[in-house]
DNA sequence: GCGTAAGTTCAGAACGTATTGAACATTGGG
DNA sequence: CCCAATGTTCAATACGTTCTGAACTTACGC
């Protein structure tokens, strides 16, 4: 075949990250570090697999470092930096900051109108509410997940 | 004043909500109906409120009520539609389709590797487990959200 | 420590998308 | 019914962002 299945592959997982707000590039290095043989890999091969320009990997590779989405790993012997996914790289990218900042612009509403009891602050109210809500419980969501993981790996 | 308090809590919410992929003016249209009075506005007053064109204001008032973040409501005796935001405008910001999306790619992923078993398959497996799990417990989270609220309004 | 492979930087090209404004359609009170 | 107010459509434009490519810097095996 002309193009790799896990090219495709990391194609595909580009667009769906381009549809987050990831840069299109961005979104095939880490789309291809998610099936890449082995799994860990330089820039330039990265290059090379997905015609991308040095330009693009390398600013990309630094955004999702920066990001703790992939992570450098030694390659005693060999040329050049090596990366891998992270392994909770793809739960960082549960975005529950959003909520936190849309909690805050509600707060910031009800500042604005005279707190939760003022006329027409239902709709401020509520809304901040279930952003607290979900703000509070996100975090033991995903802690409860880990949990389960671990006793699962345990046994 | 120059700029009605707001009006700037309205940019401000639009600078918000372009932030999570929101064009700005609808973002703007948003945040106004979140604090405006009275509640229900129809769009020449928000263009004018806003200082947007009439075509932003249309093509966002029809984006915002298709996504169902706003509703018309009936203004009997005066000229146009009027529109207010859904109670539940902001819930259905959760972007928990985006899980599922992730959820879909990683199940492709350890197709194209041949199941979770195979060598190097712990990032996919681990991570579609992760999302896996998100989708399922998120309805819950916001179920349980809308148990409380009616607890609360009930009493 | 030399030479080359690897990586970084940055200016500009290419691209897409939001927004406007003007022409057009619609609607409903008088 | 009429016409002014309201809303829609769409072409043009302005804008920001991504991506490349070439010049440059760094680093490491030999």
């Amino acid at each position: 075949m002309d193009i790799s299945a896990e090219r495709r592959y990391a194609e595909e997982a580009g667009v769906v990250l381009a549809g987050m707000g990831m840069p299109l590039a961005y979104g095939k290095l880490l789309g291809w570090l998610l099936i890449c043989t082995p799994a860990a890999q330089s820039g330039t091969e990265m290059a090379a697999a997905l015609g991308l320009s040095k330009g693009s990997v390398s600013a990309g590779l630094r955004m999702l470092e920066t990001g703790g989405l992939i992570q450098r790993v030694a390659m005693p012997g060999r040329r050049g930096s090596f990366y891998e996914m992270t392994p909770d790289a793809m739960m960082r990218a549960t975005g529950s900051e959003k909520f936190t900042q849309f909690r805050e612009l509600m707060d910031r509403g009800l500042d604005l109108v005279g707190g939760g009891d003022a006329p027409g602050a239902e709709r401020l109210r509520t809304t901040r509410d279930f952003y607290a809500f979900i703000e509070a419980e996100l975090p033991k969501l995903i802690q409860r997940f880990k949990d389960q993981q671990r006793g699962r790996s345990d046994g």
